[in-house]
DNA sequence: TGTACATCAGTGAACGCGCGTTCACTGATGTAC
DNA sequence: TGTACATCAGTGAACGCGCGTTCACTGATGTAC
């Protein structure tokens, strides 16, 4: 792939005291680097670099190492994805309860489709540190689970019918929702986004009576 | 992990004529050796070779190159994992067909949960070679989901109500099951089988009226 | 106002590693004469 | 029955590669005097 734009001029300096920017465009490059493809061992230090237009020994001064890099980029798609359905959330009229159930999870599969790397990425690193695997597991994840959760109340209020209580019912449609993205991921067809959304919505109702 | 048992004595070579027989310990070496945890990348040329205890030169008699290897390892993966839904079919009593599909199911996750590696790779290389994606994706993968929509179709026919067509509710249950074991594989937690199990269960349940 | 210097952003070159793959080989064994 | 030879299973050593990481460095710039 060589796609680079060729950086015909070396790259200007950051001025003094702003060398926390370069941290920023690391990030930016790594985002933009593999939001095409690749799992893991796609996001490598001379990638990033390469992709920022900096020498790798420039990435230490800013991440510890290879494993720090990583947490970064992840840290910073959680806060995407989390802003992303939030704001899918906030788009739909407040009475239309099953509508804002499914723009949360239309969101949830435009970030994974448009963000494939990331989206392997995010999902295959959820252990927060330190943290043994305990009863309830999800890490990062369980924000956004929550937030479904919430949604799913939100339709009970107002007086929708569930067939199983509202957190299961997220943690159904959550897992449904993840298990159909990891597929496309693996073998994308033509059509994604639509047959995607049409597989979620399909998921969605069945949860309802 | 030098948790390899040194092989003191050097492998015998096979008898004249009988060459082919390092294919089948080549691939079984590639079975035990990740079938414990790794993605694709922990598949090497040289891990299998040394699991094998033999030089990795000696692999080249038997596959190509690498992606021939992978090719060997995934196609008798699937056939392991046929074999296991269809043991698991027959061993329930053909009056209790919804104890049929939720038998097939279970097999399906006892693989994926005991052959982790294996499962993951045979996900993420479902493509037929030269297939180029067509309206129906699924590959390798498409006789097990007709299996599952075969024992459906015998819950029909035994008087039980499906909410969605026979082919679409094999569908919903296999991507939500995968969607649940990929989870599982990316933070493994505890009662790992049966909390996995019991999620299955509940989504075939959905899928019934 | 001029100059020495500390600080800071960032780099070039090298390290050791494990990888996939190639190639000329070794040595046992069955076969032809 | 003996021997030369072709065949076969399998190997050792080397190749070039990209990787993560380290370390001594460069050169611009703000600051102290």
């Amino acid at each position: 792939v060589p796609d680079e734009p060729e950086p015909a001029e070396r790259r200007a300096r950051n001025p003094r005291g702003q060398g926390e920017r370069l941290r920023t465009e690391i990030l930016a490059a790594a985002e933009r680097l593999f939001s095409e493809l690749g799992g893991e061992e796609a996001l490598t230090m001379r990638g990033v670099a390469r992709a920022a237009g900096i020498a790798p020994a420039s990435i230490y001064q800013h991440f510890a190492d290879k494993t720090a890099l990583v947490r970064g980029v992840i840290e910073h798609d959680y806060g995407r994805l989390s802003a992303a359905m939030r704001q899918a959330d906030e788009s739909v009229t407040a009475d239309d309860v099953v509508g804002r159930v499914k723009a949360q999870m239309h969101a949830y599969c435009t970030f994974a489709i448009d963000n494939p790397g990331h989206y392997r990425l995010m999902l295959s690193h959820r252990r927060t540190p330190g943290q043994e695997p305990g009863p309830r597991p999800g890490g990062p994840l369980l924000p956004i689970i929550d937030a479904v959760t919430a949604a799913f109340e939100r339709c009970e209020r107002a007086g929708e019918r569930l067939r199983m209580p509202s957190d299961r019912a997220a943690v159904m449609v959550f897992v449904g929702t993840h298990g159909r993205v990891a597929l496309y991921h693996a073998e994308p067809a033509g059509g994604a986004t639509d047959r995607v959304v049409a597989f979620v919505d399909e998921l969605i109702s069945l949860v309802f009576a």
